[in-house]
RNA sequence: GUGCUUGUAGCUCAGUUGGAUAGAGCAACGGACUUCUAAUCCGUAGGUCGCAGGUUCGACUCCUGCCAGGCACACCA
């Protein structure tokens, strides 16, 4: 990774000018091209310890370095910073080695159990259960991308109260009665009450068909009626009851979550002698830690369930031990809702249910690739708006076309050239050459970045930002045009730039189109 | 009422453990197609970072209070 090369060179030329120092600093990039192409805040954290001002500090530096025979980098003070530029041979040379070398990653190999959408089987998905499922997948690509090993599930919520006030409802229909209290309206409870399977498996089967047709599956689906089955509930309830955190009062039996950092204690087995979906929730939580060994879980639920984490985390705190109160190895990510907007006004009703508008009208109106690439390009912390004219639209409102036209343009150019590729660098390389090779060497720690934080929106970002270097690039430099050996430069460009564009689209799962 | 979350340009959003003049895109305005695809590029303009204090060399970022929107506060799932 290019962060770590450059600060490797930095620790070697202050070691060669014999300026030691144990602070750690950072390398960021420079926040304008025209001060160099990295840069760190060593001066800064230096001012107190030498009791100077960071703008020597980085002055001195600087002079020491610049003594030094040069290492593929150069550095120059500017308002504090040290900037960093690095050599056009340097840059070259990563450049071949990341065209023609698989990345690496050091990742750690635990293992991780992915769990998203866990949408109730009662009922049709809307936009929000796609903007979680999509922004799974996604996070479930970007991490494997990075080497981690992860599985991915969905929990089907197939037992409980409402999976009976489901059958009672689809009885009704059946029988032509009126829907009982609290059941559940909508046209497509009289099209699963007509058809031939069992009504919940159908609409199982209906959930998967329609999150296949955006990319989105699954390892395992897992049933709760299975713990219910296997006596993997009870097995919870004696756990509690040896590690004394259970009690019975008012005929319930209730769990001490609040020892473990919930607000308050939580009902296991109801008065009426019923389990708890919360319950049985906790042992899907264990079997996951216990039974099948993952040390991090990390859960995405919609905006409507985050007053329920505490208690879940109390949960395994009690089972599993303390470290589930660390969000490495427990986290759950919560999704907020989705507006959908069609032309800046709000629309609510779905022609078909009469409901919500669903997820299935919204990927038949506008299509995979749009509809995933809106639903992961924003932070999942924020509430967005999603405008289903404005996702339609061929134009540069819509990004997703922007970054597929960069792809097909290169593709494109691609497919005319005869002459091969030339890895021996014959040429000063102009700002818009410089400019691509640097977007395409920040791959790699864009990408580790957005894993370790959990956000692959950032990668949509920068295939975005690296689409728009790329355009800069067509406009200035001709491939076709160019001598021969400028030409064969530009081709390892263009197939690098392809290669890094092509692992974005992988990772966001958006199609590559090779001409549009 | 309590908790979580959001508030940055007209709109949609970035802003990396606190660092350089707060950045993009769209929309607006002005330019570039006999050209490897103009679904593109180049330029101009646009800001009291919700408000008020505090912490420090330095705050969009951290702390406190307030304002506004969303969500949640079940022996439902």
């Amino acid at each position: 990774m290019i962060k770590r090369d450059i600060q490797k060179k930095l620790d070697e030329a202050l070691r060669i000018a014999k300026q030691n120092y144990s602070i750690q600093s950072g390398i960021e990039i420079a926040s304008n091209p025209a001060f160099g192409d990295y840069a760190t805040n060593l001066a800064f954290l230096l001012a107190k310890e030498l009791k100077s001002s960071p703008k020597n500090i980085a002055e001195k530096i600087c002079e020491e370095l610049s003594k030094i025979p040069q290492i593929d980098v150069s550095f120059k003070a500017i308002n504090g910073f040290i900037n960093i530029s690095l050599s056009q041979d340097f840059l070259w040379e990563k450049a071949c080695h990341l065209l023609n070398n698989p990345l690496r990653f050091n990742a750690s190999q635990e293992p991780i159990l992915l769990e998203y959408v866990s949408a109730n089987p009662t009922g049709p998905l809307h936009i929000g259960h796609g903007r979680w499922a999509v922004l799974g997948s996604a996070l479930a690509n970007l991490l494997r991308f990075v080497g981690m090993k992860v599985n991915t599930e969905f929990y089907i919520n197939d037992s409980g109260n409402q999976i009976r006030l489901f059958y009672e409802t689809i009885q009704a229909i059946q029988d032509k009665r009126p829907i009982p209290e609290g059941g559940y309206h909508g046209q497509y409870m009289t099209e699963l009450a007509q058809a031939a399977l069992d009504p919940l498996e159908s609409n199982i089967l209906q959930q998967k068909k329609i999150l296949g047709q955006i990319d989105v599956s699954f390892d395992l689906w897992y049933s709760e009626k299975s713990l219910h089955e296997s006596g993997k509930a009870q097995v919870i309830l004696d756990l509690l009851k040896e590690k004394n955190a259970s009690y019975t009062e008012e005929g319930a039996l209730w769990f001490k979550s609040s020892d473990y950092g919930d607000e308050k204690d939580r009902v296991l087995i109801k008065a009426d002698g019923h389990m708890t979906y919360f319950l049985v929730d906790l042992a899907y939580h264990y079997d996951k830690v216990v039974s099948r060994g993952y040390t991090r879980l990390i859960n995405i639920w919609g905006a409507d369930h985050h007053g329920y984490v505490p208690r879940v985390r109390a949960g395994l705190i009690a089972l599993c031990g303390v470290i589930y109160k660390e969000p490495h190895h427990f986290k759950v990510m919560i999704g907020q809702l989705v507006n959908l907007l069609r032309n800046g006004e709000p629309v609510r009703m779905s022609k078909r249910t009469g409901d919500m508008i669903t997820l299935e009208e919204v990927i038949e109106d506008i299509g995979k690739d749009a509809t995933r690439y809106f639903l992961i390009e924003k932070n999942p912390d924020s509430h967005i708006e999603f405008d289903l004219e404005l996702a339609k639209k061929n134009t540069m409102e819509n990004p997703v076309y922007y970054i597929q036209y960069a792809y097909a343009r290169m593709c494109s150019i691609l497919s005319k050239v005869t002459a091969p590729a030339s890895e021996s660098l014959s040429m000063e390389l102009c700002p818009e050459e410089r400019a691509l090779l640097l977007a395409n060497i920040r791959f790699e720690d864009e990408v580790w970045e957005a894993a370790e934080l959990l956000s692959p929106y950032r990668v949509a970002h920068y295939a975005v930002s690296l689409a728009r270097t790329f355009h800069s690039f067509y406009e200035k430099c001709s491939l076709i045009q160019a001598p021969p050996d400028v030409q064969g430069n530009r081709i390892v460009m263009l197939k690098l730039t392809q290669k890094t564009l092509g692992h974005c689209f992988d990772i966001l799962g958006i199609s590559a189109p090779t001409k549009m």
